[in-house]
DNA sequence: GACAAAGTAGAATAATCATTCTATTATTAA
DNA sequence: TTAATAATAGAATGATTATTCTACTTTGTC
């Protein structure tokens, strides 16, 4: 990912930077309100340069939802890697998550917008390979919940149920946290959501 | 509601056409994909004439959510009124929300989609009243809880992050039945998410 | 039957964009 | 230096689409 001479490097760079500035975009007004033009000048690119990045806006907006989504479901899997008990490997998962999204609240906020049409099936073969990207993220939950529940550390239930809620009700609390900043740390807020997830809410 | 003399009631009826043909087609399209002519073609009126009803496409697709969230409320507030412990109140909540929801699956697409922008405040003046009566929901459910800790019936923690969340847990269960049909009633599904919610998921 | 209101078809309007094209200007490697 | 490669500005293209307009038809009321 770091070799190249300078020439490919610095390309490397201008990419990113396109991207950095389409991800602010694309959060903040959405798919379609967001224009190429626009783009082009808030990256300071000319509007033919763009293109010789990208096949397409399309292409653009996937290419960089793919990337970060690749980046988000890394650091999870080296999270969870790093503990052994189930209890444990929730809890890495909840808190590398949080860590995220909380370095990249853009792409949170796309994931957000996107994720009703992740799960079902669009016809666009773009947003198909990240609808199967966003599926196998969301079966390593299921399967840290499948663990548990085999060793005996968690209840009996649908693991598939109880693991896809577990990734909204992190979303809840990551979205009430990005919006109400400077109250509090974010582990703090990641031990609330790991008692509410395996003791519930009842006296 | 219901008064008014046929003419009247006939306009009503036809409104309530367009109205039921745009929700079905923003749920499977999105809001920019559907186009006001083919809302015209498949709901066979004129282009012409849905502008008698409608000032403008937003204004038809923000009345469309308004209306059904106002009863989506309306349900929800009657079902907890006939009960009285916090924990019925609870389950009265879920299971009023996921019969409306089962009745109005598009409607449900819908939300989901526009729920990130419900939460934060987007500028356009249409959104802000939906983003309002949205919230007033979201404060229904907050007061539910809070009554409950209150009562000592659920465990002190914070009731807007706990509310939330059970909406999102809701949504979850939901989605999952919906797009899962013919597996058990969805009865079953909410004593699950009772379960859930009330108790977690630690052995 | 005759006037008024509402509905219709379809063209006209006007604006917006994604994408491509053209001609010009750096930048680089040899 | 020089040929090639990449970047630029900005206009041209082509398509789409919300909204309005016009002229015509239906329907209901008196």
């Amino acid at each position: 990912m770091e070799g190249g001479g300078r020439r490919v490097q610095e390309r490397r760079r201008r990419r990113e930077y396109l991207l950095n500035i389409s991800e602010r975009l694309f959060a903040e007004q959405g798919f379609f309100q967001t224009t190429m033009s626009q783009i082009a000048k808030e990256s300071e690119f000319a509007l033919a340069t763009i293109y010789r990045f990208f096949k397409s806006k399309e292409d653009l907006y996937f290419t960089l939802i793919e990337e970060k989504m690749e980046m988000l479901i890394n650091n999870v899997h080296e999270a969870v890697a790093r503990v052994t008990s189930s209890i444990e490997e929730i809890k890495a998962l909840i808190r590398a998550q949080m860590t995220f999204f909380e370095n990249h609240p853009h792409f949170f906020k796309i994931l957000m917008t996107e994720k009703i049409d992740l799960q079902e099936g669009e016809r666009n073969s773009l947003r198909e390979r990240i609808a199967r990207k966003y599926n196998s993220y969301l079966n390593s939950i299921s399967e840290i919940i499948r663990k548990g529940i085999r060793r005996g550390e968690l209840k009996r239930m649908d693991p598939r149920e109880t693991s896809y809620t577990l990734a909204e009700m992190l979303y809840t609390f990551t979205l009430i946290w990005l919006s109400h900043p400077g109250k509090g740390s974010l582990a703090a807020r990641a031990n609330s959501l790991v008692e509410l997830f395996l003791r519930g809410t009842q006296q």
